[in-house]
DNA sequence: GTATGTGAAGACCTTCACAGCG
DNA sequence: CGCTGTGAAGGTCTTCACATAC
């Protein structure tokens, strides 16, 4: 399996490259590890070892072409076929989230939102109407979810996050201010405010410039 | 300064060690670098590399004053005094943010929230009115502004970005889907949707379990 | 006995610099 | 000549393992 091989870090990046080609002028064929670089912010050397990783072959003395790398790095991560999300608490963040629709473009749609308040069964958020947590094992199954989003208070996350895994979901991204523990072979991707701000607040009172 | 010598990665750590430290027991006042690992989600001699960092001295044999690394880490995060915070783009995230409220307990203040658009100027977010972004540089200087949190389309955020630097501020969290070029010695944080979802997709669609 | 603090080892990541190809 | 692809060098981060202190 060729992603057995690729790096972390680079995994990471691939994404921004993606987005980055989409910044690039629509009559734009062929693009220079040094065009990308800069666009994506990094080193450039770091790119040619991060498409390295994909098989991809450029063209010396050219670049790359735009539209066979879109193609390779939607290919690498998983983006050719859809994927169904659920978005697991609805209070600010998670209506917002219902709300936000900028995702759909990469191929993931919310099919369910779900809230553990009973009063809030029912509303429409997002075009659908809040369903009840005690339903995610069934709704998992019947509309093929394979990733839950989760904006809960940090306290219910862990019990969220255990309901998820034992419905069969793989992949977690929690918005909620908690670490989770959860078994191998699940991901976990964390977003979390506080730690952002505390972390640009280290550098704000701490060392001068750089 | 002691700051400098501590690096990018356990910075990265120390506000998750701070919360971690709120989900003990009240009554309990040490901690052992084995028990904040645990709930923190990470190996042990991290934790005890990590804090000693910060010119930490837990007891041997004993382990962590609960209260005295708590100040420590406060103190190394710069989170003794507060700081206030302007919002840029009342979207529906740039609301659901203003709302949000999860980090003024650690002392952040959402003091200002703009918006380009001028149909949106004067509605109410968050207990505020919507500024206008014009009047941005003159907010800054008049409510001490030093972190923002962007939140606006991919397609303004840098043009924002250029304007939040100019009013001299050094910290920006970037909720657009793009990077941002910023000069030296301003710091940015991108937290990023779809970036992470598509990670998530990798390992996904690629390897099986871990 | 128990848990910290840390040198040393090892894994991983980035950057350089250039050979090699178009 | 220009740009990719990559070995090698240089960093940074993590983990181990144990001397050290309470």
């Amino acid at each position: 399996m060729i992603n057995k091989a690729i790096p972390e870090a680079t995994v990471s990046r691939l994404p921004v490259y993606l987005r980055s080609l989409g910044d690039l002028p629509a009559t734009q064929a062929t693009c220079s590890s040094e065009q990308l670089a800069s666009i994506a912010g990094v080193n450039s050397a770091q790119v040619r070892k991060d498409l390295s990783h994909l098989g991809s072959h450029g063209t010396r003395g050219v670049g790359y072409n735009v539209a066979e790398l879109r193609a390779q790095l939607r290919q690498a991560l998983g983006l050719t076929q859809g994927y169904s999300v659920a978005l697991i608490g609805a209070g600010n963040l998670g209506t917002a989230l219902a709300n936000y629709g900028g995702f759909e473009v990469w191929g993931f749609e919310v099919n369910a939102v779900l809230d553990a308040d009973a009063d809030k069964v029912g509303r429409i958020v997002g075009g659908r109407p809040i369903e009840k947590l005690e339903s995610l094992e069934e709704i998992v199954n019947e509309r093929g979810i394979s990733i839950a989003i989760l904006a809960t208070p940090a306290a219910a996350a862990q019990d969220v996050a255990d309901r998820v895994v034992r419905a069969g979901i793989k992949s977690i991204l929690n918005f909620a201010p908690a670490v989770l523990q959860v078994p191998q072979g699940v991901e976990v991707r964390r977003v979390d405010l506080s730690t952002e701000l505390q972390i640009l607040t280290f550098h704000l009172s701490g060392e001068g410039a750089v």
